[in-house]
RNA sequence: UGGCCCGUCGUCUAACGGCAGGACGUCAGCCUUUGGAGCUGAUUAUCUAGGUUCGAAUCCUGGCGGGCCAGCCA
């Protein structure tokens, strides 16, 4: 397997690791979890994460926990508890029996809060929403105490205790820890620990009325699993402190906070947000729409779990904020499949061919490996070939440009696993445009080798018209048109949506064999690109082609650097006439 | 006139005071019945100004640039 998977490079939290593995701290344990929220499901984002948590515990011998981080039932879901597991499973992770939900610790979580206000270091507070945000202070300038701060142990004991049996409002009271108002960081301005929140929740149901917030949950669940190495988004640097606040004044075991940078992939989006509203307005067809980067857009799509870890891997880890080119995801891709699909032909937007010195009854049936770069790899099947052939429309040219070494008037070609063939005229119809070619073929290049050694450029794939198979074929593009959809604060993102990101080509036909492609296989179509069966649309003897990613094309980069030059010229010339002009 | 974090080839990422390395891209060549794949070679980087040191990408200070934080979200 050329795409295995090598070991991962190191990076700053293998170092951090390797030295606690030495200094002792963790007794050389690693214990790793990942924790998403039930409220979303997962994506290319979240897949970063999951590869490292599991990755790192697969390394290192340890294990790494799924743990649900569910304190907000106003949010979630069991639907999404139900993907998450199932989109993990996918990428190839097993988190064994270690299977967690913040909400199996709210009892835990409630001791621990009554320990904190024994220890003086909460408080009931009456203030509301409002009111906590303006005695809160800014970023310049300190926040002023609660009115409330500075009630006894006991009655803020009483006061919890209320708030858990229900006697108060919704948002009347919070809990809050008691630290500094005054603090530079503003997470430790007094944090909230719990609010009060009349909302079944998915799995404990109406026996609690308060929820934990995330700050005194997630440090909390982290001790009482015994991770070692807690890893989480940049964005949680200032949250640090009050983890290691918490787990301080309780006085119980404490993992290690480490924060990396999360995955920004260029042309695409990835808040939940507007994943969300890409779906509510009708912009893709459903979650798992193929153009979408979620895990089930991508499975949909045809990435391999494979793929995935080794895009993963080989964007690294650090703690830089930087935007990965949605090549990297690309080449992931093609690196993967490349050794391991089959390969076939097929005609995405076919121009018919007529080999006028091919007899009419006349066919016959080329043996094709499905893996030439090695045939015994994956064996073989029968092309069948005729006097109506189907050619890609683009792979001829009746002008043709520089460099282009495809079909043209008097060209001579190859077609794959069969002749040669050289095009002698060319039909249009009342429009002018071309409608088939008239081309003679050689029977002695039988197979595609000339015995007197004589050389084409350009060698084509093509179809039989009789035997070829109709098939709906869906070629797949980035979503965004631009690198950055959010860049632009004036503009909304959907401005940028691409509208080619999804073109179905309805004259695609493809060779016999592929009406038997089963759903979720996937294929090469030689030139064009790597396909996937669909499992949901496709039907027995019907299948559906997705295209995954299209083949490297150095033509294409021709063709675009050619432009370049063109307008670079147009701007030259533009430039000197002015200059001629002002002369003048 | 707040706190925290981050600046290394085009891109991503190594180098924990000792020769700035790898991958991808790009370019050139080879090979090729996929303009795919493969092979060979070349190419290019420490934000900036000081300081410490025999020696600084690395440590310190200032500047510049970027990110995060004022939810009873996570």
């Amino acid at each position: 397997m050329a795409a295995a998977e090598t070991p991962a490079p190191t990076n700053f939290i293998r170092n951090i690791i390797d030295e606690h593995n030495k200094n002792g701290r963790f007794d050389g344990r690693v214990v790793t979890r990942f924790p998403p929220e039930p409220n979303g499901y997962l994506h290319i984002g979240h897949a970063k994460s999951i590869c490292l948590n599991f990755g790192l515990a697969r390394d290192y011998q340890g294990r790494c926990h799924l743990r649900f981080d569910d304190t907000n039932p106003a949010k979630e879901e069991q639907e999404y508890i139900d993907s998450i597991m199932d989109d993990v499973r996918w990428l190839g992770f097993d988190w064994g029996e270690h299977l967690y939900y913040a909400s199996n610790y709210f009892d835990q979580l409630y001791e621990f809060a009554l320990k904190l206000i024994r220890g003086g270091k909460a408080y009931v507070d009456d203030l509301s929403a409002e009111e906590i945000r303006a005695h809160r202070g800014t970023l310049t300038e300190p926040g002023k105490d609660s009115p409330y701060r500075g009630r006894s142990v006991e009655e803020n004991l009483e006061l919890f205790t209320g708030m858990k049996d229900g006697q108060f409002p919704d948002g009347s009271r919070v809990l809050r820890a008691k630290i500094d108002m005054a603090h530079p960081n503003l997470v430790m301005r007094d944090p909230t620990l719990y609010r009060i929140r009349r909302v079944i929740h998915h799995r404990t149901g109406d026996k609690w009325c308060i929820y934990p917030m995330y700050d005194f949950t997630h440090c909390i669940s982290d001790s009482i699993e015994q991770i070692t190495h807690s890893i989480c988004t940049l964005e949680f640097e200032d949250n640090r402190a009050l983890y290691d606040w918490v787990l301080n004044q309780l006085e119980v075991y404490h993992p290690q906070q480490i924060e990396f940078a999360r995955l920004n992939l260029e042309f695409a989006v990835m808040s939940k947000r507007k994943l969300l509203e890409l779906v509510k307005d009708g912009h893709v067809d459903g979650w798992d729409d193929p153009r979408m980067l979620t895990i089930r857009g991508m499975r949909r799509r045809g990435f391999t779990p494979a793929s995935v870890r080794l895009f993963c891997e080989r964007i690294g880890v650090g703690k830089k904020e930087s935007w990965i080119d949605m090549y990297w995801l690309e080449k992931a891709v093609r690196d993967d499949l490349n050794p391991k699909v089959p390969r076939v032909m097929g005609v995405l937007d076919p121009i018919k061919v007529v080999l006028t010195n091919y007899p009419e009854d006349q066919e016959e049936f080329f043996e094709a490996p499905f893996f030439p770069d090695d045939p015994p790899a994956m064996g073989s099947r029968k092309v069948p070939f005729c006097r109506e052939l189907l050619v890609e429309r683009d792979d001829f040219m009746e002008v043709p440009a520089k460099k282009f070494w495809r079909l043209a008037p008097g060209r001579e070609v190859r077609l794959r696993w069969a002749y040669f063939i050289t095009c002698d005229e060319v039909i249009k119809d009342a429009d002018g445009n071309i409608v088939e070619l008239r081309c003679t073929y050689d029977p002695a290049t039988k197979g595609g080798d000339a015995p007197d050694g004589r050389k084409v450029k350009g060698t084509l794939h093509w179809v039989s018209a009789r035997h070829g198979v109709p098939a709906t074929v869906r070629l797949y593009d980035r979503l965004f048109t631009v690198p950055n959809p959010d860049a632009d604060k004036t503009r909304d993102y959907k401005e940028f949506l691409n509208p080619e990101s999804r073109v179905d080509m309805p004259g695609a036909v493809l060779e016999p064999v592929l009406a038997e492609a089963e759903p979720d296989t996937r294929y090469q179509f030689e030139r064009k690109g790597y396909f996937y069966v669909d499992p949901a649309d496709s039907a027995p003897g019907k299948p559906v082609f997705n295209r995954i990613v299209t083949l490297r094309d150095s033509w294409a980069k021709i063709v675009e650097a050619a432009k370049r030059e063109a307008a670079a010229q147009a701007r030259a010339a533009k430039k000197k006439k002015k200059q001629q002009k002002n002369k003048g």
